[in-house]
RNA sequence: GCUCGGGUGGCGGAAUGGUAUACGCACAUCACUUAAAAUGAUGCGGGAGAAAUCCCAUGUGGGUUCGAGUCCCACCCCGAGCACCA
């Protein structure tokens, strides 16, 4: 028998295939369509390793089982050649990026042939390739064109290391992305892409989208939508101007607190236009904001929960109250976002508290939350009477127990509690309805719980409705010294000590008691969430929901939707890129190259390093140009595209990669997309999905594109690590190589081995030992087709294979791909036991294992089997469902939820029956004698349970 | 700090609320071999027992249920993301 030798059937398979053009996709096929995409990557020099793959070869099961399945499957790949590690690689080893670049696809080409991987190789495309980029150019002025891309002068990120910018996407906890160097700000004119235009829509087109829920929740962080108000503050007391003829705008979430905004924060940025609109600061106002405008980001957001700020000597009004309160100036206030200034709220705002606490500025609580409690609810017709409540809260410390009533005439547990009188003090009223209803007198205040609580319920004791503002005091008894107390009180309720698991609303009649424990445990006492207004003057008792418009609407201010997310910043000062198809005429301004001399190519440059200056601003004869417009004397653009741009759209190549008339053909777009299915690794979830979306949505509105939404389904794959448990990389000197691997043991095993490691979206460490598992595997599918008899019939496989067949395509379709492989080893455990088994049986199984093992079962199925025909141009086997059910079943016997035995039953046996044989179970009789069996849970083929 | 994921043998992991530990790796013993590798067979969560069998075990503690790895509550640990966005 010829053994088991994948490197020699792999090549030779592969070639066949590509010749046949067995996986080219046909775009007018008549069979229903299937895009599959997967990301495209960027060829490093360092070449792939084991990791990189899995991805690949799961698409690729799952084309394969498509094409299996009548679908004309599209299935490319291509490469995002340009960008910034090939250039700055090619700087280390002094050769052109060209050069590099050419020399990495090769190795990527070489390497992802060999996993025997079923692309459409006529499709590959190539973004730094003229004929690619010379669309990428087309689509900027696109976009320029529709007044999407435009120039302005902006605080940009620069990292000082690659002499480059970073859009926001880019930057990393205040470092690079890319090498972790510190980014600083930095004031330049540069390219964006108006994507804010498009918020909504980015938001709204995420509905429907069969997405990881994470997935799309990022998306939307990332938009960052929130709705709310612009109101107007006019400004007093400014030193040395005029009263009352400034003001500033915020942006707030909130209006319904504006009678509690005690205090406005300016943000430093916006304090230093102020002074250079004249403001005569103190000097120590204008450190302030020097110093923390020098500050570099990375510092800022170290400085996270330690604020600084400075008082600005000037007063506003708050228009709600009218009454002066003063402007601060502080870092924790963003300038870049709303209005880059603040109304602050200590009692709502966590940040505002902290401010406030740290400068002793005032705080003044506006919204409580409100409830109505569910067990004594409110009774119609019964008068309302509003109350200003404590609950007094004492605890024994020599116990842990805590102070409660029990009343004699109603089922109420609660705490010593009753209303504030006027002008009295909370504290002291809490030790008065102490000493008044339980007698103890000797009490030590541990806090006042901030914050009250609202809440409506039927005061049975009086025969009244109350609306009651509680606050919750909460004390240690010193010491048992008790006075007497009135007989009214006495008789009204015992005194008794509650355990601290039972001061909740479960075992209280008080509805706020869960609130009091919450705040008792929360690390801010600000209330942040919904309730009704206090201290609002005309608006008190209002629900905050409604209050925010009518306030909003009552100080002339205007609702606002502000989003976290900001303009596209495309430009980058570097050479390895898209050059942008711009000219800058003296008389005729910015004027883009006229398509009919697209591309602009990038020229080959001797020195292309960053000198603070984009490379390509130091050609002469790149740089001048006619001007288009007036033929006179003009210059081009001098920056490249970020490539995030390049791989925006490449997935719309795909569907005509060859077109040089046109971007594409939109019949063949709109053919083949929207893609079916992206594979893509996690960390893309924001930048290029979000980038890819606009792009598409802009295409759309242009009439290029009959569809807005790029990619139906997304999959995330997880990372392969090191045998060490850790990310692989050169550095940790971890890494799997993948050539090794498949010239010892096959692509087949690598492929298989990927699959069997673990679930597809979780990451799991490489372990060279348990691919040997797989390995085996194959090698024992060789040997059995290579001696088995293929010949006669065998009934009792069937059932086996049959649900095989059934859960493995299942299992593709959901990702599943390790219980797939784990299925097939368990059918082949089965079928070598068994000495022989049909031809049909026999292809069944090769049918089902082709789109995992290919070059393997295409050798079996051609060489041993004899057949002229590629097994991959076979049909998926459809399963029998009548082969699949069992005739008989084993049903569990349990005494009182605990497993005595199992029987073999015919299927649908009644419970009688079932009863009958399972009471002849020695073991379960044992544990049944002499018991009264009390109740019998019976499920039928599946389970009998006594209950004794 | 906030928001999601996730804790099951020595390891990767499997398990519509119904015999937890499938499948594979590692390990042990045996067969084949002069020997090793390869291959094959058997065993393999912990404890008790000669065995039948029993008890315990899915991060910890409670709860719901005839029955919980699975559902609910609290806590601990790990991973990912966001991080002063008003």
């Amino acid at each position: 028998m010829i053994k088991y030798n994948p490197k020699k059937i792999e090549k030779k398979w592969q070639n066949k295939w590509d010749k046949d053009g067995l996986y080219r996709a046909d775009d007018k096929s008549k069979k229903p369509k299937y895009y599959q995409l997967e990301t495209f990557p960027y060829p490093s020099g360092a070449g792939l390793h084991v990791g990189h793959p899995k991805g690949y070869i799961a698409e690729d099961i799952h084309a394969r089982y498509m094409r299996m399945n009548g679908r004309e499957v599209l299935y490319t790949m291509g490469w995002d050649a340009f960008g910034l590690p090939t250039e700055n690689y090619a700087i280390k080893v002094g050769k052109s990026p060209q050069e590099v670049a050419r020399a990495n696809i090769k190795n990527f080409k070489r390497q992802v042939k060999m996993f025997g991987l079923s692309y459409d190789w006529d499709r590959e495309i190539d973004t730094s390739s003229p004929e690619y980029y010379k669309w990428t150019q087309w689509l900027f002025i696109q976009l320029f064109n529709a007044g999407l891309a435009y120039r302005k002068t902006a605080t940009v990120n620069w990292c000082p290391k690659d002499q480059t910018v970073l859009a926001n996407e880019q930057v990393v906890d205040g470092k690079c992305e890319r090498d972790g160097e510190p980014v600083i700000q930095k004031e330049m004119e540069q390219w964006f892409f108006r994507i804010t235009d498009y918020t909504e829509r980015l938001l709204s087109g995420l509905e429907g989208l069969d997405w990881p829920e994470a997935t799309i929740k990022r998306q939307k962080d990332w938009i960052g939508k929130s709705e709310g108000a612009v109101l107007n503050f006019s400004l007093n007391h400014i030193s040395g101007q005029e009263d009352g003829k400034h003001s500033v705008e915020i942006f707030t979430t909130r209006p319904d607190t504006l009678f509690g905004a005690t205090f406005l924060v300016v943000s430093p940025e916006l304090a230093k236009k102020w002074l250079d609109l004249g403001w005569q600061a103190s000097d120590k106002v204008k450190t302030y904001i020097k110093e923390s405008l020098d500050r570099k980001e990375l510092d800022r957001l170290e400085a996270v929960g330690d604020k600084t700020g400075v008082d600005a000597d000037i007063k506003a009004i708050n228009p709600a109250t009218e009454k002066e309160i003063p402007v601060w100036i502080a870092d924790y206030v963003l300038g870049s976002y709303g209005t880059g200034a603040i109304m602050a709220v200590p009692a709502h705002d966590e940040r505002d508290l902290e401010f406030a606490v740290k400068f002793n500025l005032p705080i003044k609580e506006v919204v409580v939350p409100n409830i109505i409690d569910r067990r004594n609810p409110p009774v119609k017709g019964k008068k309302s009477v509003e109350r200003r409540n404590i609950h007094a809260i004492v605890r024994d410390p020599d116990t842990g127990k805590y102070l409660g009533l029990k009343w004699r005439k109603f089922d109420w547990t609660t705490f010593p509690m009753g209303g504030v009188e006027d002008g009295e003090d909370i504290v002291a009223a809490a030790k008065r309805e102490v000493e008044e209803e339980t007698g103890f007198v000797n009490l030590k205040l541990v806090k006042v719980i901030e914050g009250q609580v609202r809440a409506e319920y039927f005061a049975a004791h009086k025969d009244e409705n109350r609306v009651a503002y509680t606050t919750a005091v909460v004390f240690d008894l010193i010491d048992r010294e008790q006075v007497e107390i009135d007989e009214k009180e006495s008789s009204a309720h015992d005194i008794i000590w509650l355990d601290s698991s039972k001061l909740n609303y479960e075992n209280m009649t008080h509805a706020e008691v869960d609130i009091w424990n919450e705040r008792l445990h929360s690390k801010s006492p600000a209330y942040t969430g919904d309730g009704v207004l206090i201290n609002s003057e005309k608006f008190d008792g209002l629900d905050s929901a409604k209050a925010k418009g009518e306030i909003v609407k009552s100080v002339g201010g205007k609702k606002k939707v502000q989003y976290r997310l900001r303009d596209w910043s495309v430009s980058r000062q570097r050479y390895w890129g898209v050059p942008i198809p711009m000219v800058h005429c003296p008389d005729c301004g910015i004027v883009p190259v006229p398509e009919k001399d697209l591309p602009v190519k990038l020229p080959t440059l001797k020195d292309y390093r960053p000198k603070g200056k984009p490379p390509l601003a130091s050609s002469e004869k790149f740089m001048k140009v006619k001007c288009p417009k007036c033929s006179g004397e003009a210059t081009r653009a001098s920056e490249t595209l970020d490539t995030f741009v390049d791989s925006s759209w490449y997935y719309l190549r795909y569907t005509d990669p060859k077109n040089d008339k046109n971007i594409f053909d939109k019949d063949k777009v709109d053919h083949w997309m929207p893609a079916d299915l992206y594979v893509i690794g996690a960390e893309h979830t924001v930048l290029h999905l979000l980038y890819s979306r606009f792009i598409t949505k802009f295409l759309n509105d242009q009439g290029h594109l009959n569809f807005e939404e790029p990619f139906l389904k997304l999959k995330h794959v997880g990372l392969i690590q090191g045998e060490d448990g850790q990310k692989m990389s050169k550095s940790k000197g971890n890494v799997v190589n993948p050539d090794d691997l498949v010239d010892k043991m096959g692509a087949d095993t690598l492929r298989l081995y990927e699959m069997f490691m673990g679930p597809f979206e979780d990451g799991q460490p490489w372990d060279s030992k348990s691919i040997l598992g797989v390995y085996r595997f194959l090698n024992r599918v060789w040997v059995l087709y290579n001696k088995s008899e293929m010949e006669g019939k065998n009934d009792e496989l069937n059932r086996i294979l049959h649900k095989t067949i059934k859960k493995t395509g299942e299992d593709i379709e959901n990702f599943r791909f390790n219980t797939a492989v784990s299925g097939f080893m368990k059918l082949l455990n089965e079928l070598e036991e068994h000495e022989r088994i049909s031809q049909d049986q026999a292809e069944t199984f090769l049918k089902i294992l082709a789109p995992f093992a290919p070059h393997l079962v295409e050798e079996i199925w051609t060489d041993v089997l004899g057949h002229k025909k590629s097994v991959h141009l076979e049909s998926w086997p459809a399963y029998d469902k009548k082969l699949i059910v069992e005739d008989s079943a084993d049903v569990i016997v349990q005494v009182n939820g605990k497993a005595r035995g199992v029987i073999k039953l015919p299927v649908g046996s009644e419970e009688a029956k079932t009863r009958e044989e399972a009471l002849k179970e020695k073991n379960v009789s044992a544990h049944l004698e002499g018991k009264n069996i009390k109740k019998v849970i019976f499920i039928k083929d599946r389970l009998i349970n006594f209950v004794i």
